[in-house]
DNA sequence: TTTGTTTGTTATCGTTTACTTACTTTTTTC
DNA sequence: GAAAAAAGTAAGTAAACGATAACAAACAAA
C-alpha cells in the first residue's frame, strides 16, 4: 500500500496543524501549507477534497493522538483529593508542554468553526472534568471532602490549569514575572485542596452521622 | 463640527467589534463591515487608513471603554479576602455579561495579531491581578492569608473566571449541564477563600511572633 | 456666492483566495 | 514488464480580497 503517500498525508497533517494553530483557519492559505510541504496547492487537493475538509482531519487527528480518558481511567481513584488534583493539574501541563498546538487548536477556533473546534473541548477538556467530578463526588459522600457543586468546581479547576497554560506565552510579553507551570502546581493545588477539605472535627461528627444513618 | 461623521466612525467601529468579536479578524472582510454599516467599502476608508488600523481603533475602544483600575482603586481594600475575591469575581462576570465581546476580543484574537491583542490584555486583565495580588500581598504580612504566592494564586483567581465567563457558550452547546455565573462566584469563592486561611490557632501564634519580632 | 473640506459613490485596480483541469510522472499490482 | 492506479505539476478558473482613483453631493466658512 502507498507508503509515501501516507508520510505525505502526514506532512500535510503535520504542517497544517502548526500553521492553523499558530495563525487561526482563516488566517492560514493552502498556499503556505503547500509551501511547507514544498509541494503544489494541487496536490494538497489529492489527499483532501477541500480546506475544510483538511482542517477537520487535523482536528480529529489532534483530538485521537492522546487518550486522556484511558490514562484517568488507568489512574484510578487512589490519594486524597490533593493527590487526584495534582495528577490533573500535572498531566494537563504536561500534555501542553509536549504538545503545544492542542490548546492553541482549541481556543484560537473556538470562534469562526465552532463546531469544528467543540471536538477538542469534548475530546480533551471533558475527560478531565469527568474524571474529577466524579472523584469528588464520591468524597462528598463519604465526607472527606465539603459539600460543594463538584462539577462547578471541576469545570473551573481545569480552567484555571487550561488557562494559565494557555496564557503563557501572552504573559511572557507583557509582564517580566515569570513562573514555570510546576510553581502553578505548588502554589494552587495546596489551596484546592485545602479549601475542599473538610474540618477534622466536623469530619469525625458527619462520619459517625454516616455511621448511625 | 462633524458630528455625523463622528456617528459614522462610531457605527463602523460597533460593526466592526461586533464582527471581528464573532468572527476574528482575517474572518472578517471589510465588505461585510461596510454592509453592516450600510455604505460601501471605501467609504470605510474616509475614516480608517486600513484593516489593521481600523481594527487597532477597535481594540482600543474596546480597552477604554472600561475602567477597571478606576473601579478597584475605588472600591480599596476593606472586608476579608472571601470579601475581595467576591467582589473581583462578580465585576468580571457582570462585565462579561454587558460587553460579551471584550473577553472574545481578547481571546479570539491572541492568536492572530498578539501586539493588538495584548492591549486589552493589559489594560483588562492585569488590573485585576495587580489589584487581587496587592489584595494578598497585605493580608499574608498581616497573617490573615496563608504564605502562599499572591501573584501566581491572582494570575490563576482571574484566569479560572475568565475562563469560566468565555467557555460559557461552548459549554451550553457541548453539555446539558448548565449554570448560570452566580453559581460559580457561590461555590468557587469560598473554597479560595478557605484554601487561603489561616487556621485559627496557628494565627495566634504568628500575630504573637509579629509583635515580639 | 464662492471656495474648500468632508463624506460619500462608482468603477476598478492588482493580488490572493480556494479550487479545477489537463497532462505527466511515479508507484503499485498482477 | 505492461497495465492500472496513485501522486504529482503547470496553468488556469471565478470569486473575493484590501485598497485606490475619479468624481459627486453635502456642508461649512468667508
Amino acid at each position: 500500500m502507498a507508503t509515501k503517500s501516507k508520510n505525505r498525508r502526514e506532512q500535510i497533517l503535520r504542517e497544517a496543524t502548526r500553521l492553523f494553530a499558530r495563525h487561526s483557519y482563516t488566517g492560514t492559505t493552502l498556499r503556505v501549507i503547500a509551501k511547507a510541504c514544498d509541494i503544489t496547492e494541487a496536490a494538497i487537493y489529492r489527499h483532501f477534497q477541500s480546506k475544510l475538509v483538511l482542517y477537520k482531519a487535523v482536528i480529529q487527528r489532534k483530538a485521537d493522538q492522546h487518550d486522556i480518558a484511558a490514562f484517568l481511567e488507568k489512574r484510578g481513584s487512589h490519594g486524597n483529593i490533593e493527590d487526584v488534583l495534582t495528577t490533573v493539574a500535572e498531566h494537563i501541563l504536561g500534555l501542553i508542554e509536549t504538545d503545544p498546538e492542542l490548546l492553541k487548536l482549541m481556543h484560537a477556533n473556538s470562534i469562526e468553526n465552532e463546531p469544528v473546534a467543540a471536538v477538542l473541548f469534548r475530546e480533551v477538556r471533558l475527560p478531565y472534568i469527568t474524571y474529577l467530578t466524579r472523584e469528588l463526588q464520591w468524597r462528598i459522600a463519604e465526607h472527606k471532602v465539603r459539600k460543594i457543586d463538584p462539577f462547578i468546581t471541576s469545570r473551573c479547576f481545569i480552567g484555571m490549569v487550561m488557562d494559565c497554560a494557555l496564557s503563557v506565552d501572552t504573559w511572557s510579553k507583557i509582564s517580566d514575572f515569570e513562573f514555570n507551570p510546576g510553581d502553578v502546581v505548588c502554589n494552587n493545588v495546596p489551596i484546592f485542596a485545602k479549601g475542599l477539605s473538610v474540618e477534622p472535627e466536623e469530619r469525625k461528627h458527619r462520619q459517625q452521622q454516616g455511621r448511625s444513618a
